[in-house]
DNA sequence: AGTATACCCATTGACGCCCATATAATCCCA
DNA sequence: TGGGATTATATGGGCGTCAATGGGTATACT
């Protein structure tokens, strides 16, 4: 399965559209490359964005979960209540909802952040924060880093 | 697996490509010759590059990590978004990105050195100095350096 | 009817694909 | 084994295609 990676600038059109980037396109699974999945991210003023199918996988993550717990409730409640499917024109444009524009400063530009099996949608200057934060967090933290980049070599050394 | 290993010195052309040397292109794992992945070094003013198979790996890890954490969020974004899979057309060329030549001082010409499972691309003076600093920092930790890289041969030596 | 959204067409610039050349490496045969 | 012939590699450039963007018009929804 093909992963979002990279980041991209796009413009926001005078209708509201945006183009998702051409290879996150090509990422989404082949039944379903006319749509993607917007919610607000639950760790930063950001939006997220992803397919169908992996909508589908946390579903049926948050069925196994205890039904009388309060997470599973508040799972369902703040992720599957939340999230709103969005369809893409021919040209591989989708309509930024406003409600989602206002809660991440969107105005005429986003930044779109891959981030693996999802991506992030960002105000540009907010993107670019938050990546140096990320960036110094890591450096900080260099020995988990290598391990999980790094793994295959761990064995050699002893 | 073939490793990526030696030196070349290349050109970069008008439209910003270069070639990937060809040992390079033949260390390429054969289901994805015609793709590289390039990211800034963590630790230099340098390119990084590898096959899109290593970072395939990393990927999984990262998505191994809690899905709400902090550090699934950071590992993401300073590794995921930043890296850039590139095509490598007929002739064996790809495109330098204007954003990775600036980080690394590159202008005219690269100098592709081979690192193992990757390699890293300088801009030429400042790969000369970095080799020159290996090298004596090296030559000074040569004890405790021969047990890591010489373990199992050390009853060969003489 | 009025607003919102999808579809169609057009433009521009970047990129991929193709062909060409020069230099270096390799081969091959006398 | 030497030297010409063949191949591979690095590099240059033309051109068609595609991605991102803009805008007009049809269609749908309320």
């Amino acid at each position: 399965m093909e992963l979002f990676v990279s980041q991209f600038v796009n413009k926001i059109d005078k209708k509201g559209r945006v183009s998702l980037p051409s290879i996150f396109r090509n990422a989404l699974p082949q039944n379903s490359k006319n749509e993607i999945i917007l919610y607000k991210s639950l760790k930063h003023n950001s939006i997220e964005g992803c397919s169908g199918d992996r909508i589908k996988d946390i579903a049926d993550r948050i069925n196994k979960l205890d039904f009388f717990s309060e997470d599973q409730d508040d799972f369902a409640r703040s992720i599957l209540s939340e999230i709103i499917p969005t369809n893409i024109d021919k040209e591989g444009r989708f309509l930024l909802p406003d409600y989602l524009k206002k809660h991440s400063n969107i105005t005429s530009e986003v930044t779109f952040v891959g981030q693996g099996h999802y991506f992030q949608i960002w105000e540009p200057k907010a993107a670019i924060e938050r990546q140096k934060k990320s960036r110094a967090r890591l450096i900080k933290k260099k020995k988990s880093l290598s391990s999980i980049i790094f793994p295959i070599h761990r064995s050699n050394e002893k």
